[in-house]
This record gives C-alpha cells, sequence and structure tokens, in this order.
RNA sequence: GGAUGGAUUCCCGAGUGGCCAAAGGGGACAGACUGUAAAUCUGCUGCAAAUUGCUUCGGUGGUUCGAAUCCACCUCCAUCCA
C-alpha cells in the first residue's frame, strides 16, 4: 500500500489542490513538504499530534518535511474559526513556547542528517518593511476575495481586527519563502487552514508562476461534531507535567463507542488490516478497542513504559487489582487541625474537588469512597495515622482517585 | 469624530430599586442504570467556621436606609453615519 493509500484509507485526508500530482510527490518519496505550528501555548496538542504524524508517515515514505514553528505568526494570531480575537502575546511568551515546541517535536520527528529541518518563522517575518510587504505581497491579494474565504466567516460578526486579517498573508508570505529557499512545494495541516494555504499556493503562482499544491487532514471531530483532545479543564497536552500519562490515557480509554475507530484509524499507526478486524467488534468488546487506543496513543507520546504503568493503573482502579501506580498526594502536620484533618480538607488537599463546597456536595451527593467505603457524613474525621504506610485511596465519582499518604 | 444599542455567574441569556447568589437553557460534576460508552431519569453548579456570614452582574466614583437595576466619568464591543 502507497503512503497515500494509506492516508486515505485512514480517513486523514480533507482538501487537495491537485489531487493526482500530490499523490505522485509523495508516493515517490519526492516532497519537501511543510506543516506549520504556531506556538500559542508552552505544550503541543493532539491536534499538533496529528499533523506530526501525518509529517512521520511521510518522512518514513522517504519524503522531506520542514516543521515550521511560527515564532512571527505568533504575533499576530489566526483568526481561523475563532469568534473572537485571541489574546495577544508577548514576545517572551512566545519565544519560551517556540522552545518548548522545539523541545517536543524532536520526540517525534528525526532532524538529524538533514532527514528534516526546523524553522521558526520569526526569522523572516520579524524584519519585514512594512511598505514594501504591501508592494511585493499585499497587491497581489484582493480583499473582496479574502473576506469570502470560509475562516473569516465566523469573524464577520464579532469583528475582525486588520491585524489579525493579516495573518493570511503572513502564512502565504512563509510557504512563498520556504518555496524559494528549499524548494518546498508542499504545505499541509488542520483544514482549518485550508484558506490559509491557498493563499500560499496563489501568491506563488503568481510572483513565480510556479505550481504549489496544499493538503489539509480531517479535523478530528468526535460524533457530536466537536473537536477532539479538548476537556472542560482545556485541551489533553503532549507535556506529561501538563496532561499526566495517566489522564492522557483515560481521556483516550473513555472516547465513545461512535469514535474509537476512528480514533484507532487516525491516530495510530496499527496496521489498517488489524483496525478492520476490530471495526466488527460490538457492546462491551468495544471497551478492549478502546484500552488498545488508550495504550497505543500513550505509547507513541509517552513511551512504552509510560503507557504500561498508566494501564497497569487504570485496571487497577476499575477492575479493583493491586494500585501501586496510584497518582499519590502527600501530607504534611500543616494540613491538621488539633491532630485531625475532615475528609473535606483531604479531598481539597488531594485536587480531586477545587474548593471545600464543592467537597462537600460530592460528599452529600454519595460520590465520595475512602478505601472502597462510602463517606456519608461531611463532618468525618481523620488522624495522621490512617495516612502512615500505604495510605488511603480517596475517590471523587468514578473515574477520580488519589492515594493520600504523609 | 457623531448617533444608537450593548457588557450579568463556565457559555448563551432573563432580570430596570428591596421578595437576588440572581429565572430558563446548555455544559460540567455527582447518583441510578451500564461496559470506565451512549441514551434516559434524579440531584447539583460563587466562597466559607454553613438554617448563618462574606464576595460577585465591564471599571471607578456618586445618589439611597438599600443598587445588577438610578446618576457621572472611563474602558471595551456591535451597528449605522463620516
Amino acid at each position: 500500500m502507497t503512503v497515500f493509500e494509506e492516508l486515505k484509507a485512514r480517513g486523514l485526508l480533507a482538501q487537495l489542490t491537485d489531487e493526482e500530482e500530490i499523490k505522485e510527490l509523495i508516493n515517490a518519496g519526492k516532497a519537501t513538504f511543510y506543516i506549520g505550528f504556531d506556538p500559542t501555548a508552552d505544550s503541543l496538542h493532539v491536534g499538533h499530534f496529528m499533523a506530526l504524524c501525518l509529517m512521520k508517515r511521510l518522512q518514513m515514505a522517504g519524503n522531506k518535511p520542514i516543521a515550521l514553528i511560527g515564532g512571527g505568526t505568533a504575533m499576530i494570531g489566526d483568526p481561523s474559526g475563532r469568534t473572537d480575537m485571541r489574546t495577544m502575546m508577548t514576545k517572551e511568551t512566545i519565544a519560551h513556547n517556540v522552545e518548548c515546541f522545539k523541545k517536543q517535536m524532536s520526540r517525534f520527528i528525526d532532524f538529524s542528517d538533514g532527514k528534516a529541518m526546523l524553522v521558526n518563522n520569526a526569522d523572516w517575518l520579524l524584519d519585514l518593511n512594512y511598505v514594501e510587504v504591501l508592494r511585493e505581497v499585499g497587491a497581489h491579494f484582493s480583499v473582496n476575495r479574502m473576506l469570502t474565504a470560509e475562516c473569516y466567516k465566523q469573524r464577520m460578526e464579532k469583528g475582525l481586527s486588520f491585524l489579525e486579517f493579516n495573518y493570511m498573508i503572513m502564512q502565504s508570505y512563509d510557504f512563498y519563502q520556504l518555496f524559494q529557499k528549499y524548494g518546498c512545494n508542499m504545505q499541509f495541516g488542520g483544514d482549518d487552514q485550508w484558506s490559509n494555504m491557498l493563499g500560499g499556493t496563489e501568491l506563488i503562482r503568481r510572483k513565480l508562476g510556479k505550481d504549489a499544491y496544499a493538503m489539509t487532514i480531517t479535523l478530528l471531530l468526535n460524533s457530536e461534531g466537536k473537536k477532539m483532545g479538548k476537556t472542560q479543564k482545556g485541551a489533553v497536552w503532549l507535556d506529561p507535567n501538563k496532561t499526566s500519562p495517566f489522564e492522557f490515557y483515560q481521556y483516550w480509554r473513555n472516547v465513545a463507542d461512535a469514535d474509537v475507530l476512528k480514533c484507532l484509524r487516525m491516530l495510530t499507526f496499527l496496521p489498517l488490516e488489524q483496525i478492520e478486524e476490530m471495526d466488527a467488534w460490538e457492546g462491551s468488546q468495544l471497551n478492549q478497542a478502546k484500552e488498545i487506543l488508550a495504550y497505543e496513543l500513550t505509547k507513541l507520546v509517552h513511551g512504552e513504559e509510560e503507557a504500561e504503568k498508566a494501564q497497569a493503573s487504570s485496571r487497577a482502579l476499575f477492575a479493583g487489582g493491586d494500585a501501586a501506580e496510584m497518582p499519590t498526594c502527600e501530607l504534611t502536620t500543616d494540613d491538621f487541625m488539633d491532630g485531625k484533618i475532615d475528609i473535606l480538607g483531604v479531598l481539597v488537599k488531594a485536587g480531586l474537588t477545587a474548593s471545600r463546597s464543592e467537597a462537600r456536595r460530592a460528599v452529600e451527593q454519595g460520590g465520595v469512597t475512602v478505601d472502597g467505603e462510602k463517606v456519608s457524613d461531611v463532618k468525618t474525621l481523620y488522624a495522621p495515622e490512617v495516612f502512615a504506610g500505604e495510605g488511603i485511596v480517596v475517590k471523587r465519582g468514578k473515574k477520580n482517585f488519589k492515594r493520600v499518604i504523609m
């Protein structure tokens, strides 16, 4: 199976400027392509992960990837698909994020021996001369056309600043630069980037009279049409300090039935034949598929060891086994009042609830368990001895738990 | 620059002097049912020393016994006019 066929079979391809041409180039391993990542946070997330996987797949097929970090474009902020303006980030924050991105990326992509490149568009964007850009680049863009672009649609109601309006032009300029400098003639990215990417191919055609291609990958949406990889608290990060391997594992372990197969196809490197077999699974058997999904992804992102640990904790918690790998919280003598700590205090200290009020509600509703015993009294007290040795296991709800020791 | 409308809790959105920690919906959380899924039903959703107290309706001052609500100024947003 060729790379192109595989991408297609996995449902990754969304839109392409020229299917035949792109197919030929990437199958032959002759393409130099780039994918842009704006450093809007200090860690990559699942969306980035998909793009990195795409990069890896194409790299394995012999193509040369360029990972572009948007140190320059992050100064502007991509308005695509957003209803409100991004908060402007300081230069320092961006610089910090760029460093974090670099570190994380090198775990996924092999940058050695010129097999891939890492560039930062701050290198060419920040020193641009305004009037020059307007004449050289701006002249090739039609405002009328830009305004009809899908990505600005949502913003037409709420308002769009001139700053953000220029994002598309900056991204187009990136492509134009990379085309000239490195012969990069393809740009890939998330489907929300389509209009921005077309801007680039257009610019190259107008300035140089040459063809460049763009291809987007499907956004990972769940069966309700929402972007996956987001939790109530925010994104599911790849940085273990922001989203622990266990939380990461649990996120995928808990995906809806309707989404498991799609996730396996789009996110893992498991052979398609194996995934097709699982397609026939039904009912509770799908739980196995979820376990595989969670394990595979955790392994890709955090390594095999962490994946094993996460799986062990998960099984221990839900199937009731040895819970050695449980997340732990340590109390100090300061946490005790008159030699005791109440259940609400324990919940808050363990980070299982945000406030004592919330803890109180959880207990009142029967959602709190200590060592398997339901706690029904809000005033339940614990002496320090309870936390000695193995400590106690505190659970809030079905999925949130901590071992509390001293 | 001018005119008009607007800013309410995680989000949408009601509230135009006390009965307001603030209707309703969504989401989130917890319980029941299950398979760590979905659907459904129930509860819950500012903080706390908890039949009470404290902080919150863009910001700062003011009027009043009492302000999300009235007044002044400011900030931001939308629409129209330039």
